[in-house]
DNA sequence: GCACTGACCGGTC
DNA sequence: AGACCGGCCAGTG
């Protein structure tokens, strides 16, 4: 059994470019619903957005959330990643019906 | 083991 | 649409 950080960075690391996952998702995914401000937590201190795209994990109504460092530079980092990989943002939202990927 | 924290969520105002 | 509130969960001191 890994622990939870684990399992996290795993689903997170399974959608595919294009998509995005939000945290509840996520930790459904996992098996844990309602865990997902252990998520967050889990993606915050991950610190190598290289191996783990935290870019593609966003809020279940489609706001970006957060990114590392400061606020407004990690967000818009984030959103320039989405829309490089083909995800149309709208001032800091997705469309989730579109780009929401199911595990 | 208790108390506080946080890249959250859903509902309400 | 933006702001507030209470509730959940794992990590940390």
């Amino acid at each position: 059994m890994k622990t939870f950080f684990e399992q996290v960075m795993e689903q997170t690391g399974r959608v595919p470019r294009g998509k995005v996952t939000t945290y509840s998702e996520l930790s459904r995914a996992i098996g844990k619903p309602g865990a997902q401000r252990a998520v967050g937590q889990a993606l915050k201190c991950n610190g190598r957005p290289v191996i783990i795209p935290c870019h593609r994990v966003v809020r279940s109504d489609g706001s970006l959330g957060g990114y590392g460092g400061a606020k407004e530079s990690g967000i818009r980092k984030k959103v320039r990643l989405l829309r490089k990989e083909g995800i149309e943002v709208r001032n800091r939202k997705i469309d989730l019906k579109k780009y929401l990927h199911r595990f």
